[in-house]
RNA sequence: GGCGGUGUAGCUCAGUGGUCAGAGCAUCCGGUUCAUACCCGGGGGGUCGGCGGUUCAAAUCCGCCCGCCGCUACCA
């Protein structure tokens, strides 16, 4: 029987936007995985792709003047590009608009169906047409805007047959399971989180959406389809051809390794995912990998805050490739190596630019490079560019045999950032080997066995790191075999073997790889940039006749006190003349409420009633917003309480 | 607020009871010159967030507090 192929995943990408640093660094380690498994001689099936199921797609296409499929097939080629720009080597690019796909979907949906753990019933709630979720709890019955911090637009009132998945019943085998396979959920930290998020309990959760046009249909059922997450949670299983049957291929299933960021892991891939193949009776992935987020100057990267330069992996690439004058495919390594030796796992990191720059220097640029090149410069200079001597010192050999025992070892555990440490230790070695035995004096000394000997150690310090790096860094791995007059080699068990390269074996000339990067000359007092105006389409533009809807009014604060049950909030009593209101304010945290009494502050007069943690709320507080904390507007002079504002 | 993390040199981080607390980068000094002004050595720099406790011995275990992060829950 063939043996079980290693299966990796990257998610498949939402095709909305395109690629950033974020969706980079998961696609990235995936391909360092699947590289240094078939390094170790796996047969590595290693799937990414899009997930093009989402009714919000249709939405985009239509106002890109589009057909849907068009504009999927067009989202789909553009992150393909990406990827083959930063040399990632997938096996499959699955996308949930193939019919295979959606047809397995359909087999799934069924076969649940039949054994309950899919049953129909009504679903009544506020949905997020964006999110394409629908929210529950207090919060969204009080406020009914959507809970995603960064969507927050009104919800819509939604009563409808639906499907649901009976996740709830899965709770206590999931929680089991977990504990009993710590490796399943990976950094500890993010097994955690799920453990928490299970033990808060787990709803049934709505499987199906009203939509027709765009989706998987479900079957028997008119104008729906199934909800895009369930669907797109699938592809994993039917990339594996398990739709032809709806038996699993042991060749393939489970997937060894699934990576994602942290913040699809408890709500989607540690909870549905695995309920679906309980319910499924198939064996469960062997591992879910959460990494953590890349930050940007501390701040979650996000469209507002971002500049889009700094989060768009090809622009990163072309930069620093012109900056330091080097080939774009080793720009793409220096990228690879930078995001993997500092890739967050269990918190998140910040990715700069200046970060980038000083590991390109440091690390590749002083020391990989400057290795090779002052090696073969002087195997040239004195050796007639021939290996002379092929017996490494036993100390050196031990160095260079535990580096890459051990890199082996962090790569085995998606420890990038351990593993290259670990390779960077046969590099210090060799220069401080070169120190002490000081080849150029030998040359002078006409000790040439000498030189030969010594060079020797830092040729199979090149040919070793070679293959151990070609995980990280493709191309620059091939370019140091090339210079070695060596064929392009990936696979470990060459770097576990000692002198590699026989005497009379003939060395080719050294190019630097990587171009020490000149600090820049201080740009002259550059003005500062200001990011180009958004100009804002129409359809965010409301009318006057709309702006006139509105009531402002001003008010004073006769009286404050916190709210009685919550402790961000503040209940305030305000004066409009002629009426008393009762106002809910979120400002508990900017302001004591003696702070407030006896203040004129702007309040929206006309908006509906709602009820906060039980206190009935008439009315809206006006206040600038400074990273949430609250500034409160008042009149530029005292004016007569109630005065209406235009 | 609840739950889970985290706080160690200017920066990024190792270090889960036991020599004066470590590495890389940065900085300063020295050496070297084969090499991409590179490499090698050395120095400076830390009350290991704070306060208590356990112990012969704590960055490391326990308690409380503070800061930051994540999830979650009331910022109309």
């Amino acid at each position: 029987m063939m043996s079980k192929t290693f299966y990796i995943t990257t998610p498949i990408y939402y095709v909305n936007d395109k690629p950033h640093v974020g969706t980079g660094l998961t696609t990235l380690i995936a391909d360092a995985v699947s590289r240094f498994q078939r390094a170790q001689g796996k047969t590595v099936f290693f799937l990414t792709g899009t997930d093009e199921n989402a009714p919000k797609v249709a939405a985009a296409a239509q106002k890109a003047g589009k057909d849907p499929q068009a504009f999927v097939d067009e989202m789909a080629s553009v992150f393909e590009r990406y990827w083959q720009t930063l040399n990632i080597r997938y096996d499959i690019f699955m996308r949930t608009t193939r019919t295979d796909h959606k047809r397995a979907v359909q087999r799934v949906f069924q076969q649940l169906l039949a054994k309950g753990d899919v049953y129909a019933g009504e679903y009544e709630g506020w949905y997020c047409i964006s999110c394409e979720t629908f929210w529950t709890g207090a919060k969204v019955e009080e406020e009914r805007l959507c809970l995603n911090a960064e969507c927050r637009k009104p919800l819509e009132h939604r009563k409808e047959h639906s499907y649901f998945l009976r996740l709830s019943a899965y709770a206590d085998r999931l929680r089991d399971y977990i504990q009993a396979n710590p490796s399943f959920i990976e950094p500890e930290t993010r097994r955690n989180e799920v453990l928490s998020f299970i033990a808060e309990g787990l709803q049934d959760v709505a499987i199906s959406r009203l939509e027709a046009n765009w989706g998987t249909p479900v079957p028997g059922e008119d104008n729906m389809v199934i909800y895009v997450w369930f669907d797109a949670l699938i592809n994993y299983l039917t990339a594996t051809g398990w739709g032809e049957n709806g038996v699993a291929d042991p060749i393939l299933w489970p997937p060894d390794l699934q990576l994602m960021g942290k913040d699809i892991l408890p709500r989607f891939h540690a909870t549905i995912w695995p309920a679906t193949l309980m319910a499924l009776e198939l064996p469960l992935p062997k591992q879910l990998f959460g990494h953590g987020w890349w930050l940007f100057k501390g701040e979650k990267i996000s469209k507002s805050k971002t500049p889009g330069g700094l989060a768009d992996p090809l622009l990163i690439v072309r930069e620093l490739s012109a900056d330091a004058q080097c080939e774009e495919r080793f720009a793409v390594d220096a990228l690879r190596y930078y995001m993997l030796r500092e890739m967050p796992t269990q918190s998140d990191t910040n990715f700069s630019v200046e970060a980038l720059e000083a590991r390109y220097n440091a690390d590749l640029a002083n020391d990989l490079g400057n290795l090779l090149h002052r090696t073969l410069s002087m195997t040239h200079r004195y050796l007639e560019g021939q290996v002379t001597n092929a017996e490494l010192e036993p100390e050196i050999a031990a160095v260079f045999q535990k580096a890459v025992r051990e890199t082996a070892a962090a790569f085995h555990e998606t420890q990038f950032p351990a593993g290259l440490q670990t390779a960077w230790e046969i590099i210090r070695a060799v220069n401080h080997y070169y120190d002490s035995r000081a080849p150029w004096n030998l040359a002078k000394q006409g000790d040439l066995a000498g030189v030969g000997q010594t060079l020797y150690a830092g040729l199979e310090a090149s040919r070793i790191l070679s293959i151990i790096l070609s995980p990280v860094m493709p191309s620059v791995c091939e370019a140091i075999a090339g210079q070695l007059n060596l064929p392009y080699e990936t696979r470990w068990s060459e770097a576990e073997k000692l002198n590699g390269l026989p005497v009379g074996h003939a060395l080719n000339q050294p190019t630097p790889v990587f171009p020490r990067l000149q600090p820049k000359a201080e740009a002259p007092a550059a003005p500062e940039k200001k990011p180009p105006q958004e100009v804002k389409p129409m359809d965010e533009m409301i009318s006057i006749d709309e702006f006139k809807k509105i009531k402002i009014r001003v008010a004073r604060v006769t009286a404050a006190e916190p709210h009685p049950n919550a402790n961000k909030l503040l209940k305030l009593t305000v004066s409009l003349g002629d009426e008393t209101r009762t106002i809910v304010a979120g400002i508990a945290e900017s302001h004591t409420p003696d702070q407030l009494v006896g203040r004129q502050v702007l309040i929206l007069a006309n908006l509906q009633p709602a009820t906060l943690r039980g206190v009935v709320s008439e009315g809206m507080l006006l206040a600038a917003d400074i990273d949430g904390k609250a500034i409160l507007l008042s009149p530029e002079t005292e004016v007569p309480d109630g005065t209406g504002v235009r």
